[in-house]
DNA sequence: ATATATTAGTTACATTTGTAACTAATTGCA
DNA sequence: TGCAATTAGTTACAAATGTAACTAATATAT
């Protein structure tokens, strides 16, 4: 253990400020270190990145998406769905099939050999994370959260969109 | 618009997930909205990094620290801390000085010319967004937040560590 | 004292991600 | 009809990020 001794107290004034207790950059380092650990999980076992497994998650939900569906449900970038489609449809996770009334659109379906098999088996494990961290917080607590995270939702789109 | 009709019911059972309501996925869309909105606010007048504005804010409070202090209070990663020092040295907002003691070390400071002024005007925006974020939510929602946040963040560690 | 291990920070390279331009299909409207 | 504008999706290129190897300085153990 070295003696760097740190001066810990700056000039006060409006350059004052405790990163640490800054609401986004808190709620940056939770999401960082959550989505961390529920990578952790699959990511070994299955080879999925976090847009992959959210297509799957999205499409077992919703089968027939297409890309730009996907978009407008996920908030993912267009061109990562892109790639990650393809990847999947490469891997036969996934299967394209090109919508007879709008040729331009290509709806997704997981295949229902490998797909199905690989979903079924990461669900579980995303929700046994989710329940493990959710534990951390009481009944109350939670719902509290849940309330926190729509109101803090809706209210940064509206700040951003203005 | 079209008629493009989409079955939204599938199979029930294990595979069924909703992706809008699984908490990790909510937290990621929520922070990237947050520090997008953030780095809106002063993108555009300081050319600042999100990594940058945090080194400047944790040195602005902590003046002196090494890189390897910021990573451990920051949970960002060394050589992205490398990178964006060496930018904020290249522009004059933060000064290199050798440790005397351990000349390995590098003890980074804020100039008092431009790196004092940025930090100064870019301190009030970012407080003015998470201002304008929390009063989506009271006061009890507000400290119901903080508590979850940091309970969260207590056990997400704790979970990927095991 | 000297060889070995550790620590701080940087650099090089590969992978990922973002932005913009592109192709193909469809729509709207003159 | 036919031609401009829009939409879906992909591709190409640039920028950002991650991993591992590296240099330099210090600490440790024999």
């Amino acid at each position: 253990m070295s003696a760097s001794i740190v001066k810990t107290d700056a000039l006060p004034g409006p350059s004052m400020f405790e990163l640490e207790h800054f609401v986004p950059y808190r709620l940056s380092v939770l999401t960082n270190t959550v989505s961390e650990g529920i990578a952790q999980s699959y990511r070994d076992t299955y080879d999925i990145s976090v847009t992959e497994w959210r297509i799957l998650a999205v499409l077992g939900r919703y089968p027939g998406l297409t890309a730009s569906e996907i978009v407008e449900r996920t908030a993912m970038d267009k061109v990562a769905i892109s790639r990650a489609v393809k990847n999947l449809v490469e891997r036969k996770l996934l299967r394209r099939a090109t919508d007879s009334n709008d040729r331009r659109r290509i709806r997704l379906h997981i295949t229902p050999g490998r797909g199905e098999r690989v979903l079924s088996e990461v669900v579980p494990l995303a929700l046994k994370y989710e329940k493990r961290l959710l534990d951390a917080l009481n009944s109350d607590e939670q719902n509290a959260l849940h309330k926190a995270i729509q109101k803090l939702q809706a209210r940064a789109r509206v700040l951003n969109s203005t």
